[in-house]
DNA sequence: AGTTAAACCTGGTTGC
DNA sequence: TGCAACCAGGTTTAAC
């Protein structure tokens, strides 16, 4: 599910609900990507702070008698995260809650890639480890034509490639950057190093273009995304090329390609995106 | 060091 | 209807 897009309107639809919250229980069901990390106990009475984002991973700080710290969240391919006052019995794939005085905060993700680990701080390890290789955040004013170029430069891989990698930009992962490829007009098999500096500076521009609609979407919900509230994306109905093999370009006609590329699907137009 | 493949999982869809 | 094959929003880890 998750690329940055749905992280932030996770994030968003329930940061102010939680805020200040009070940790009354925690309750783990099958493992994730990695153990938790602490002892469920030293949570409890613990209090809940600020959630934040960085790339597609949530930050929720923690703080009580007992640890200082915060969770460390990834959605991976298919989890989501309800927040809700009277929640039911865990299912199947719903594998933590965080019970507070608020409500219950839950993680569902039935393939479970997706992964809720402590951290003693940002800056402690695991946090700093995992966020560590990020690049840019799309909207951060640093993130342009020429961190884009930089990025790319000296590299050999196609530059769908480089910016699924997310070292140099984060946030667009295999929807958004197919689509932010397209709105560029670029072939997404081309190397990454034979981008120009004035056609990075478009591909920039389509990156934080794509993202900021599809946040305005509230996100794109293929099968499982929904935000905290159970409310589903809609992004996938302004798709151009995602998903769309077989169908007419809707600037040329052209039929969308699929190929392959690093075991994941690319679409494009074979027309309207060039070399 | 950079690129590519394998691995982690479950479930839905497609095709024989 | 059954079952194998393929597909899916991500990222780490291992292997060339």
């Amino acid at each position: 599910m998750p690329e940055l897009p749905e992280v932030e309107v996770t994030r968003l639809s329930f940061a102010n609900a939680i805020e200040g919250a009070t940790v009354t229980g925690v309750r783990l069901g099958k493992p994730l990507r990695w153990p938790l990390g602490i002892e469920l106990q030293r949570l409890h009475q613990a209090r809940v702070g600020a959630a934040s984002r960085r790339g597609k991973y949530l930050w929720l700080p923690i703080a009580g008698a007992a640890a200082q710290g915060g969770l460390l969240l990834h959605l991976g391919m298919s989890g989501s995260l309800a927040f809700t006052s009277h929640a039911g019995a865990a299912g199947a794939h719903d594998h933590f809650d965080l019970q507070t005085d608020r409500g219950l905060l839950r993680l569902t993700d039935p393939r479970r890639f997706g992964a809720v680990v402590w951290s003693d701080g940002l800056d402690a390890n695991p946090a700093a480890k995992l966020l560590a290789s990020l690049g840019l955040e799309p909207f951060d004013p640093r993130f342009n034509g020429e961190h884009l170029h930089a990025g790319l430069s000296g590299r050999s891989v196609a530059v769908k490639l480089a910016l699924l990698a997310g070292d140099i930009v984060v946030g667009a992962g295999n929807i958004y950057a197919c689509e932010a490829l397209f709105l560029a007009g670029i072939d997404p098999r081309l190397p990454a190093r034979k981008l120009s500096r004035p056609r990075a500076a478009k591909l920039a521009d389509a990156v934080r273009g794509v993202l900021a609609q599809a946040l305005q979407a509230g996100g794109t919900t293929l099968r499982d995304f929904k935000d905290a509230h159970g409310v589903a994306g809609s992004f996938q109905m302004q798709a151009k090329v995602y998903g769309r093999e077989g169908e007419p370009c809707l600037v040329c006609g052209t039929p969308i390609k699929r190929i392959t590329q690093g075991q994941r699907s690319t679409f494009f137009c074979p027309t309207c995106q060039k070399r």
